[in-house]
DNA sequence: CGTTGATTTGAATATCCTCAACGTGCGTGG
DNA sequence: CCACGCACGTTGAGGATATTCAAATCAACG
């Protein structure tokens, strides 16, 4: 169910390298594939290996930099901020001047429509990076709205840029992070694309539940701090087909939901079976 | 219509700057917001200003590292190669060793999963680069797989990143490119998340004329290389319900359709009007 | 000119949306 | 501490939309 796939293991092995250009990396001739289980694009992949205890005093980036030595000497990393339940991080098109360690709470971030459209991009906990899919462009491509109290460490993003640039293995996590972000958005365009209701958030459910485990905390029972709603934008569904699946699959006997937000995980093995129910088109 | 949005000109306003940090750029204090009308990534954000006739004989970077004096002289860029259709110009999971410019033809990148599912992630014309969306992650994220006879310029990787980083408007460049492939997939996530059928086809079709348009082609009437097939998974349909929104689409006198694949937009406002029925989630 | 694969169309069904009513939990302020 | 208000969540019923399976049609290509 959780075993790695090809290509993220080819990812983990990627970023454990130092060097630059290294000649001889051997390039598989089998058609690596992406399954489509959830976890596609893990916590995991942030750090190529060590580094298991970093969501606890540091998140993981720092961490890195700490390592790598580019942290406080360089002046990189800076102190933490505070966010209240729905305030914002950063906002779309603006200079990405930081990007973002997670170090408390949770937060989503949503893509917003000049018509009053917007969309859930996705979710962040304890430990995530955000604002690096704007890397590249050095604009903010979503806004980041905190969930609940949340702590975030700010990076100063001119710093980190200029600090991966001196050192490889800094660069090449960086690119690693981004390239998760990129796979996710790609792997989400998949769910939306090819699976129904049923199939999403069972999807959703395992995928956040493998998150919380990576995050040293029960993968079995967890808190969902996003409401219905954006629970629905992020899958493509109503907030009411979202309850309506909730008890579906309570019923089902595969979850229990307690207190709205509390979701158990009973049989983890039905759950799975969902994902591979349609063939998609 | 077809204005620039806010993100897109500030990106455009941003390429163009040659200087790896220029320490005062107005950060606009406005909150800026992405449309959903089609274009929000738009060719035209390959290249910052000039290159207008690019796509002719030499595709886009091609012209970029001819003026950045990256090519040849360095050996970057090599000859074209050619595919017949259905032929994959790269598979997933693969080490990337190269990136691609589309020289003619057209292209599909297709996520696929171990399930079988898979999903069309996008279509690529003339003049488009690929591969660059595993640039960070130094692997091919996706297949690509040309739909018709086709041509593509091979373009070293590790020569093109030697490159950019002693060239700051190459990699400025380079990043776009990548930005671009990030912003159009996150856009796409909208068009899946919280569009109805016809809207996503109307989407799609303005898209593709756009996309015709900066080739110097008619926007008016063009040719849908791919399947309905492919235009299904691209939008999270089924082929049947693409086949019916096209003739929905033409009963309505919106479009025409000749010999399946030749498409005419006759009403473009009415097209676009499609897109701002519904509020979405 | 016939074969083949893609497309269109039809009919029945499943899924999801929509509107509306109601329940629940949380925080606020008395 | 309790009552209240309010946002969020659940449930129901009906309708719109998309899927599914089947059959017919069309276009391309040898």
């Amino acid at each position: 169910m959780h075993t790695r796939t090809p290509i993220e293991l080819e990812l983990q092995r990627h970023v454990r390298l130092d060097t630059a250009d290294q000649g001889t990396r051997a390039s598989s001739g089998v058609v690596n594939t992406l399954r489509s289980a959830p976890g596609t694009t893990s916590h995991r992949l942030n750090h190529g290996d060590p580094c298991d205890q970093c969501f606890q005093s540091r998140s993981c980036l720092q961490a890195v930099l700490l390592r790598e030595g580019s942290m406080d000497r360089r002046g990189v990393a800076r102190a933490a901020i505070r966010l209240g339940k729905g305030q914002r991080l950063f906002a779309t098109g603006r200079t990405l001047d930081r990007v973002y360690a997670i170090r408390a709470g949770s937060f989503k971030s949503v893509l917003r429509c000049a018509d009053g459209r917007q969309q859930v991009l996705g979710f962040h906990v304890s430990g995530d990076m955000v604002g690096l899919d704007g890397f590249a462009a050095q604009l903010y491509l979503c806004d980041v709205v905190a969930m609940e109290a949340s702590e975030a460490c700010e990076i100063d993003a001119r710093a980190l840029e200029s600090a991966a640039r001196e050192h490889s293995m800094l660069r090449r996590r960086i690119q690693s992070l981004i390239a998760q972000s990129m796979l996710r958005a790609q792997h989400n365009l998949l769910v939306l694309g090819s699976m129904q209701g049923a199939e999403r958030l069972a999807h959703f459910l395992l995928d956040m539940s493998e998150r919380y485990q990576v995050l040293g905390l029960s993968s079995r029972e967890f808190a969902l701090r996003m409401t219905r709603k954006d629970i629905g934008s992020y899958l493509g569904l109503y907030s009411e087909t979202v309850s309506r699946l909730f008890t579906r699959l309570e019923h089902a006997g595969l979850i229990q939901v307690t207190r709205r937000h509390r979701v158990q995980i009973i049989d983890r093995i039905g759950l799975a079976a969902l994902l591979s129910s349609s063939a998609g088109h």
